[in-house]
Order: structure tokens, then C-alpha cells, then sequence
DNA sequence: ACTTGACTCTATAGTTACTATAGGTTTTAC
DNA sequence: GTAAAACCTATAGTAACTATAGAGTCAAGT
């Protein structure tokens, strides 16, 4: 299949796609004469598992250690157990920080009378404190 | 003071105040003869009003906005209390991203044996369907 | 008076993960 | 045969900074 296929198979965008090949993350593709890639269901796969990754949060740098490490059927998993665990923490550590927001983001909002003009206007008060 | 000064006083980059100015986030300052930038208390209040809203993950442009809104003190606070309800939503949306996340990202560690190879990954395995 | 070092200046490039565009080529459909 | 659709590469833009290069300014010490 072509780009435009595979787009639409895989829910990627051309021009992520192409993105992706460049850094590395898809392998370079066989081409037409007239110089389209082209694609198989490996590349598809291959694109499917950089996606899962993404919808993680998963960084491209992780990704492409993560491929590594997939082309090391025998070697230790505890890579791969270190960078997931690793990519958990960050996000329980990002979701402390929003919990924190969304407290402060809550009260200031409650403090906000709409019928006030802006000088007395709860919420600027709290930004400028 | 100077930039130096400021930039200890607040917390902020010297970079970032320079950036802050650019962006018109700051306004410019009195310059020396030597076209050192010169700041009062007042400088010191601005940046720290800025400080706050970034420290809310409010967007540069939406603090331009709540700027502009605070020099009219006169006006309904009707916007200001919608910019900090979309901030709010905002948060939210991906707190529960974040939850969804983490919730799969722990299943998916748990299914890791640190003792096997990657050929057996649990992790691996995941990732790929 | 001179030099050294600390501080400042502007302008530019790099970061992440894409998205969007320009300008050109190839293929497909009629 | 031609027009539209799909594709190609290369480059610039996004957010919110951070880092660098190369130059100018200023204060202290000799």
C-alpha cells in the first residue's frame, strides 16, 4: 500500500508518517519507480506499536530505545520494566502537579463574583498575591 | 536594579525575562546609559504576576489576555472568570488523560518478569497488540 | 591608566512532536 | 491528452523556553 493508505489504515497522519520514518522510529520503506514508498503489514505493525507507544506518552527517544531493545529477543527485560516504570512516575508526578492546579484553579474561581467589575475582581486579587 | 537582580529576586531566568519582554508579557524597561535595562517594583510585580499564571500553566497568550483585562478595571470580570474556568477545564480533561494512563501503564509493569528475556515481555507483548 | 572579570547586550539556534506550506513529480481517471 | 488526485522533498511554524556566540559595559584592583 501507499502513504495515503497506510494514513488511513493506521489513523497517522501523511506527515507523521514520514516524521516518523525520518527519526528513525519506522524502517525506510520500499519504493515505486516513480520513488512512492510503499508499504506491508509489517510496516503497519511497526507504526501501530510507535502509536500505542505515543498514546502513553511515551517520548520518540523512548520509542526508538524501546524498538532496540524489541530487535534483543534474548537479552534481560529489565530495560523495558525501568523505562515503563520510569514513564509512570512521570505521570503520577504530573498528576500531583495538576491535582495542585486544579485546587487553586477551583478556589480562585469560586472567589469570582460575575456581577463585579475586574478591580474588584477576585481572581486578578489571588494572581497579584 | 538590573536584570541580574531581578532575575534572583524573582526565580526567573535572565533569559526568560528578556523572552517575557519579546513577548510583551513585561513592559520595557528604562535603559541606562550603557543600554542596561533599568527595573522598579513595579517590573518585580509584573513578573511575578506572570510567575503565577505560568505556575497555573496558563498559556503566555491567555495571560497577555488577563494583562489587558486587569488595565481595564472598570469592565465586567466575566472574561477573566471564563479564562480561568477553560484553564480549569483544561486541567481536568488531562488529569483524566493521565489517569487513564497511569492505570495502563501500571498494568502493563505488572505483567513484566524481570527474570525473563524480551522475547517473553510482557511488557513488549502489550505494546504490540 | 589599564586590565581583568563580572555583568550585560542582541541575535540566533536548539528543544519536542508534530503540522503546514511551497513547489515540483507521478499516477489515475475520463 | 489532460486534469485532478496523490505523492515527493525541503523548509518554516508551533509553545515556552534554554543555550550559545560574539560583542559591549562597568567596577575593582594594580
Amino acid at each position: 500500500m501507499k502513504i495515503g493508505e497506510l494514513s488511513k489504515t493506521s489513523g497517522c497522519s501523511i506527515q507523521t508518517i514520514r516524521f516518523y520514518e525520518k527519526e528513525g522510529l519506522l524502517s525506510d520503506p520500499e519504493r515505486t519507480e516513480g520513488n512512492f514508498r510503499l508499504y506491508d503489514v509489517t510496516a503497519l505493525k511497526q507504526l501501530e506499536f510507535v502509536k500505542h507507544c505515543r498514546s502513553l506518552d511515551i517520548s520518540l527517544i523512548d520509542i526508538k530505545r524501546l524498538i532496540d531493545l524489541k530487535n534483543k529477543p534474548e537479552e534481560s527485560c529489565s530495560s523495558v520494566n525501568a523505562l515503563i516504570a520510569q514513564q509512570l512516575a512521570l505521570v503520577k508526578k504530573r498528576m500531583k502537579e495538576l491535582k495542585a492546579l486544579k485546587n487553586e484553579l477551583q478556589q480562585m474561581a469560586s472567589t469570582c463574583n460575575s456581577d463585579n467589575t475586574i478591580e474588584g475582581c477576585g481572581i486578578i486579587k489571588s494572581l497579584d498575591s
